[in-house]
RNA sequence: GGAGCUAUGGCACAAUCUGGUACUGCAACGGACUCGAAAUCCGUCGAGCCGCUUUUGGCGGUGUGCGGGUUCAAAUCCCGCUAGCUCCUCCA
C-alpha cells in the first residue's frame, strides 16, 4: 500500500512514478478525487457526532436530575439519522478508495531502470567457477549435452509421467537418488542461511486472506493462487507470505532489527497465463520447493540488507560452483510489492540461457503498511519497518541446474562437493535398473 | 464435529444482571526527598487509527476480540463471526 499523504502532496511526481510501473495517470486522479470526497464527508459527519456527544451528555445529566429531556431527544433523532446516512456514504467512499489503493503497485526506487519489460533489465555482474574459464557457454559447445529432464528420466530419478497421472500436468515425483538430491540441496541451503544469522522456521503452508493481502498477492493476483475450496484460505505461493505475516499487526523492539528468517516450503502456483511455456522439466511446476529468506529492517538499513541478501543467494550458487549472473529488474519487470529487485539467474547449458533461480526484493514499507508492522524510533515514535524477501534458492531449479552443469558424457551426474556430506558421501548419480 | 465458558489499556482486573463521563492496582513517565539509590509522597498515563490545524503542539472523531442491529445514548441489550480454555467425540 502506498502512503496516501505522499500521493496527495506529490501527486504529479507520484503520477510519473506510477506511470513507470504501468499505471495510468487517470487512476491516481480518480483516487485523489474520491479521497477528497471521503475527507469532506468525514468532516461533516464528525461535526454531527461531536454535537450528538454533547447533547447526549446533557440528556444523561438531565435524567440523573429527574428532569424531562424529550425535546433534546427528539432533536437528536434527526441528527442520528443524518449521521447514519453520512456514515454509510463514508463507508462506500472508503471502499472505493481502498479498491483503487489496494491495486496500486509499489513505487520503484530511484536507481531502478525505467522500462516496459525485461528488455530494460540491467546485468550487474557475472560469476562462474574457474573451470568454466568465466565462459559458461564453454559447456554448450559439446554436442552430447542433454536437458535436465532427459537426464533425470534416463537416470530414473524424475518421474513426470506418473506426476501427471496422479495429479495433473506440471506435477512430478522425485524418485530414489532424485529425492535424496532434492533433500540434500535444501538442507545445504538452510544450513548456510543459518550460519548467516537467519532463524530457521517451519511455517503453515495454508494461510488466510488477510495474510495474502498483507504481502500483496491479494486482491490483484487471486487467479494464480490455489484456494482451498469452501474456505477463505490459500496454499502459499511462497514462504514469503507466512514468514512476513509472522509479525503482522505487531510493534517490534528496535534493538532486535534486523530480524532474519529462513524457511523451506512447498510453493503452489496455478501459472495462469503461462500455458505452453516451459512445459517440460523442473522449471515451471504447480508445486515446487523453495528456501525463502525474509528480513524486517529499519528504513535506513534496508538497502544494505538487500545487497547482503542477494549475496546470501549468490553464496549458495558459488558453493555449488554453478555459473550465474545477477540482473537489476526494470520498473516494468518488477513484482507488485517490490521497490527494487535483483534476479539471480543460473546458467542452463542445454538451453544456452540463464534461468531465474532467485528473486530478491526490498518492498520498503509497502508490505509493512498493509500489515501494520512497526517499531519505535529514537524519538519513541512509531515507524513502519521495511521488509525484504528473496529466494535462497528455488530448490527444483537448483536440482535442474546441477543435473545440466554436472552431467557427464556417459549419462551419469557428478554430485557437487558441498552436497556429498548430505548424501552419505555419494559422488555420482548413475542409472539403476529399478528403485 | 457436539456442549459450556471466556475476550475491557503494556499486565492484572471492575463496571454487564438494571444502557448514561470505563473503576482500581501494577508497570511506565515527570517531579519532590537523597551525595546517589531504594522506600515514600505528588502528578501524568487508552495503544493504535482517521480528520482538521497556526504542527516539539492543539482540537475533534473513533476505539471494551471482529462485523452488524436496536437506541437520543451500547462494555452493557439483540444477531452473526473469530480466537482461547474446559469437557465429550475423533485423530498422526
Amino acid at each position: 500500500m502506498l502512503d496516501m499523504r505522499y500521493l496527495r502532496k506529490n501527486s504529479e511526481e507520484a503520477k510519473q512514478r506510477l506511470r513507470d510501473r504501468g499505471v495510468e495517470a487517470e487512476t491516481l486522479d480518480q483516487l485523489l478525487t474520491l479521497d477528497q470526497a471521503r475527507r469532506d464527508t468525514i468532516q461533516r459527519v464528525e461535526n454531527l457526532k461531536a454535537q450528538r456527544n454533547e447533547v447526549s451528555d446533557k440528556i444523561a445529566y438531565a435524567k440523573r436530575q429527574k428532569e424531562d429531556a424529550s425535546d433534546a431527544i427528539a432533536q437528536m433523532q434527526q441528527v442520528g439519522s443524518d449521521i447514519k446516512a453520512l456514515d454509510a456514504k463514508q463507508a462506500e467512499l472508503d471502499e472505493q478508495v481502498n479498491e483503487i489503493a489496494a491495486h496500486l503497485p509499489n513505487l520503484a526506487a530511484s536507481e531502478v531502470p525505467v522500462g516496459p519489460d525485461e528488455s530494460a533489465n540491467v546485468e550487474q555482474r557475472k560469476w562462474a567457477p574457474a573451470h568454466y574459464d568465466n565462459r559458461p557457454e564453454a559447456l554448450v559447445k559439446t554436442d552430447w549435452v542433454k536437458a535436465h529432464y532427459d537426464i533425470g528420466e534416463a537416470l530414473g530419478i524424475l518421474d513426470f509421467e506418473r506426476g501427471a497421472k496422479v495429479s495433473g500436468a506440471r506435477f512430478l515425483y522425485y524418485v530414489g537418488d532424485g529425492a535424496r538430491l532434492e533433500r540434500a540441496v535444501y538442507n545445504f541451503m538452510l544450513d548456510e542461511h543459518r550460519k548467516e544469522g537467519y532463524t530457521e522456521m517451519i511455517t503453515p503452508i495454508v494461510v488466510n486472506d488477510s495474510a495474502m493481502f498483507g504481502t500483496g498477492q491479494y486482491p490483484k493476483f487471486q487467479d494464480d493462487a490455489y484456494r482451498v475450496a469452501g474456505l477463505d484460505q490459500t496454499y502459499i505461493p511462497t514462504a514469503e507470505v507466512p514468514l512476513t505475516n509472522y509479525y503482522s499487526g505487531e510493534t517490534l523492539p528496535a534493538e532486535d532489527l534486523p530480524i532474519k528468517f529462513t524457511a523451506l516450503s512447498p510453493s503452489f502456483r496455478k501459472e495462469a497465463g503461462s500455458a505452453g511455456k516451459d512445459t517440460r522439466g523442473l522449471i515451471r511446476l504447480h508445486q515446487f520447493n523453495k528456501v525463502e529468506m525474509v528480513k524486517f529492517t529499519k528504513p535506513e538499513q534496508s538497502y544494505d540488507e538487500l545487497e547482503a541478501m542477494t549475496a546470501n543467494a549468490e553464496n549458495i550458487l558459488q558453493k555449488l560452483a554453478l555459473p550465474y549472473h545477477v540482473i537489476l529488474l526494470s520498473t516494468g519487470d518488477m513484482g507488485f510489492s517490490a521497490a527494487k529487485t535483483y534476479d539471480v539467474e543460473v546458467w542452463m547449458p542445454q538451453q544456452n540461457v540463464y534461468r531465474e533461480i532467485s528473486s530478491v526484493s526490498n518492498t520498503e514499507d509497502f508490505q509493512a503498511r498493509r500489515m501494520h508492522i512497526t517499531y519505535r524510533d529514537e524519538n519513541n515514535k512509531l515507524q513502519l519497518v521495511h521488509t525484504l524477501n528473496g529466494s535462497g534458492l528455488a530448490v527444483g531449479r537448483t536440482v535442474a541446474a546441477i543435473l545440466e552443469n554436472y552431467q557427464n558424457q556417459d549419462g551419469s551426474v557428478t554430485i557437487p562437493d558441498v552436497l556429498r556430506p548430505y548424501m552419505g558421501g555419494q559422488e555420482k548419480l548413475e542409472a539403476k535398473s529399478h528403485y
